[in-house]
DNA sequence: CGCAGCCTTGACCATTATCAACGCTGGTGG
DNA sequence: CCACCAGCGTTGATAATGGTCAAGGCTGCG
């Protein structure tokens, strides 16, 4: 049941359903290489996985004995200190692996944030796959490359800039990530609630609603509901969200 | 000229030298996998590059066509916006490989910190080998990982932590990065200066220098020198680094 | 000896967190 | 159908963490 399907890039694939090995397809097409026969090997050793939003798909210290990619649906990959402060490490959509940055055990925990399903591949089995076909070793490698990119610049966003220029950061790569964004250029989705935003960011909610509404009164940003908005002057944003005031 | 060298897990390894191939053979090792015949390859398509402490590697920007194994001595990676705020990503010592998270560009500058060595590989030829030789895509695959759960850890400090518990992480972090690490126990060396530490915990050089301080002062520390210092009490340091109050 | 560079300490300030109240919205049950 | 409630978001007042500005100390080198 393989089909190699092309990538539209608009919003003709929203609320698109892939199956299992198209899903590999859609994922690895990203990174190239992969042919039919890599897929097919592929959809023998996954199992698919369905969650319900809010529902938990790995939890930190567990043994890292899976990894996922996401057929539908998106999920928070976050960490948790004793006392309960939390940080969420990114939002993961359809196309995304969970389960790249471990060693022994899960040092991260994930949930879905909306209804989610995924492939699992046993990290054995997926292992034992990638000899044979080095395809599938290089494509994983072409990700995490990109995460590992990614994390930099969350490192610098968490580091150095200040509340608004990471709001207006978030809002301009959130578009980017999300493969459920609207075709209208500048209109962005906000599937996420103001304290995942805040939890990602480093950030309180009571900031990040500040934040929104100083970007909202300048006139930068306009919001068509709580969960989207349109961006009305996006060089000015780009140009507060580098911090070039 | 290849030798496989164990990798003493103490102080005798300090100052050593390796050549080229050997820092193939040491950085490889760590992941496991690879042969002697790998890395007579490597060896082949590697060039030594010697920096002095201060001087630039790469800069953000420039297009990303080398790999590098650091041999001897350490680096910092780091990211500036426009306004000159900088970020450090990471402070890479020997057996670290430079380069893994880009894309077409450099995301990221690097310099020496103290006087380095390493080996370049043109991106080109160490995919070319990969394809051979998947046991070296499979080590540049662990490598990404560990990186990636690094920058993880990362992220939750600068999004989540106090200046004190970032400078308990940091100097809890240090040594486990090291290779040039005292041998005494709980001894930490700090080979940069007040600057790069605040740049890399996302604080300002007064910060450290206060919070440094404060532990000296409640005896969680005591400073041998001003790049020495010995963890008087580590139980009690962890805990303060967890935000376990 | 004197200077430069880095580090420390102090006084003050700003950004963002905390605490609190209120508003909006959607769902449920009378 | 409406009223109530819960959950989320916004706004305001106040507080605290960490930043900024400034002065002075230490160390190593010429």
């Amino acid at each position: 049941m393989l089909e190699l399907r092309s990538l539209p890039n608009d919003c003709a694939r929203r609320r698109q359903e892939s199956h299992c090995s198209t899903c590999g397809a859609r994922a690895f097409s990203v990174c190239g290489g992969l042919d039919r026969a890599d897929l097919a090997s592929l959809d023998e050793i996954a199992e698919r996985v369905a969650l319900k939003g809010g529902e938990s798909l790995v939890g930190e210290g567990e043994p890292a004995q899976h990894l996922f990619n996401i057929t539908s649906g998106s999920v928070r990959s976050y960490k948790l200190l004793p006392d309960g402060r939390r940080q969420i490490t990114g939002f993961l959509f359809a196309g995304d692996f969970v389960g790249l940055a471990t060693g022994e055990d899960y040092a991260f925990s994930v949930e879905a944030i909306e209804d989610t399903t995924l492939c699992r591949f046993r990290k054995r089995d997926y292992r034992a796959l990638a000899r044979e076909k080095p395809a599938l070793e290089a494509a994983l490698l072409n990700r995490a490359t990109h995460e590992l990119a990614a994390a930099q610049n969350q490192i610098l966003l968490l580091g150095r800039k200040t509340a608004r220029e990471r709001i207006a950061s978030f809002l301009l790569d959130l578009p980017t990530l999300d493969p459920l964004r609207p075709s209208q250029k500048n209109h962005v989705r906000l599937p996420m609630t103001r304290m995942e935003i805040a939890d990602y960011l480093g950030l309180t909610i009571e900031t990040v609603s500040r934040e929104l509404t100083k970007l909202k009164t300048s006139g930068l940003i306009r919001m068509l509901s709580l969960n989207e908005l349109k961006i009305e002057a996006p060089e000015q944003l780009r140009a507060v969200a580098d911090g070039e005031v």
